[in-house]
DNA sequence: CTAAAAACTGAACAATCGTTCTAAAATAAT
DNA sequence: ATTATTTTAGAACGATTGTTCAGTTTTTAG
């Protein structure tokens, strides 16, 4: 790679970073062009040399993160055997790296029903199935182990998902061990309730 | 009341319903004053005449959501008995009656870090917390009658708001049906992980 | 060393934002 | 009927928005 593409990308990385942290910060629409350029010290001429619109930045930011979520998980992953421990490890990986995931805060400014932008949603949307389909490939492996008892999987995954991302919302004023058993307590009792009976859990 | 006092207050609250629509529809900073005066009729300079300013507005609607909430479920409550079934009632009627709670979609905003409104952060605070104290006593209520075990209430409480509140937006492209069954699951799992072993639910 | 290409800057654009203001219309009080 | 008060309308404000563009710097290629 050249010196000039070397560069260029690493401008290009910087403002997506510091774009990622705006619209966690402060939401999509309230982040401006020009809170990002000064934020990096970037031009605004050159953010837009780089993407072609605040829309395809949003876009490109929820892509890379996406793709940087799977691989940091997928390396966590390796220390857990049953799904029951993969389940905990996960909510405790997503409250300690991606405590502020731009989903969280941002997606419901695109989800209005007039005047919406569909690229947005479509992305969303993707986005969001993406998660689900994991967490229910991860439940159907716990099913079919006999871990849990046998259910609907996709349905499991919602609830599961909803408790990992919903949970960040009454987060805000918890400090990390706070957060952290708020996200255990949810996932036990999460868990308890699809055990099946012959699980190694018990109720306490 | 005179003809000119209803007439007044009819279009206050014809504000306030037009805003509290769009705010759920394109969240508060995409909502314009002008789109509020579009969908009422009401000319911009009045909707200033009857509220100080956009966050006025806000914090007017949400107050005025979270009285009408109330009102209304301890309506509905009255038909139920036992806990159990009150936060199964609970879920219908979030489900039925605020499928679109305007802090779902809109909280998030205020939320960031820096640049952040505090006037409006302490408002949305208070409707957390009283959304969640309201929770935990229904289900100290539960625990104190055997009907749950020995457990914190607040944890708890702040996992059953998560679950309502959170499960809505996945619910975005689901039916009527497909919703109340999706928060019925989301309940039913949530009961049985916290469901003392004397209780009278069983696993199914 | 020179020319072409890529990366970048910052001023400028029209559009839209929340808010203010002046004045007109509608109603109440006298 | 006339005055006073409340309610409403809409033009206008400066600030900020996303985006464009002409031009400058930096790097690469020949």
């Amino acid at each position: 790679m050249n010196k000039k593409q070397t560069k260029s990308m690493l401008t290009k990385k910087k403002i997506a970073d510091a774009a990622k942290h705006l619209f966690i910060q402060k939401g999509y629409t309230a982040t401006s062009i020009e809170n990002i350029s000064d934020a990096t010290g970037v031009s605004k001429g050159n953010i837009y040399y780089h993407f072609e619109n605040k829309e395809g930045l949003f876009i490109y930011v929820l892509d890379e993160w996406e793709k940087e979520w799977m691989e940091q998980w997928e390396e966590q992953k390796k220390q857990y055997s049953s799904t029951t421990e993969q389940l905990h490890g996960i909510a405790k990986h997503f409250v300690i790296n991606d405590y502020n995931h731009p989903l969280t805060n941002v997606a419901d400014e695109f989800f209005s029903h007039e005047n919406s932008n569909t690229l947005i949603q479509n992305q969303l949307y993707k986005t969001i199935n993406t998660r689900i389909s994991y967490s229910q490939k991860l439940l159907s492996e716990g099913i079919a182990s006999g871990e849990f008892k046998t259910d609907d999987s996709l349905l499991l995954a919602k609830i599961f998902d909803t408790l990992l991302y919903g949970l960040n919302n009454i987060c805000r004023d918890l400090n990390m061990k706070e957060t952290l058993d708020l996200y255990a307590k949810a996932i036990d009792t999460f868990l308890y309730g699809i055990a099946s009976d012959d699980s190694a859990h018990s109720h306490d």
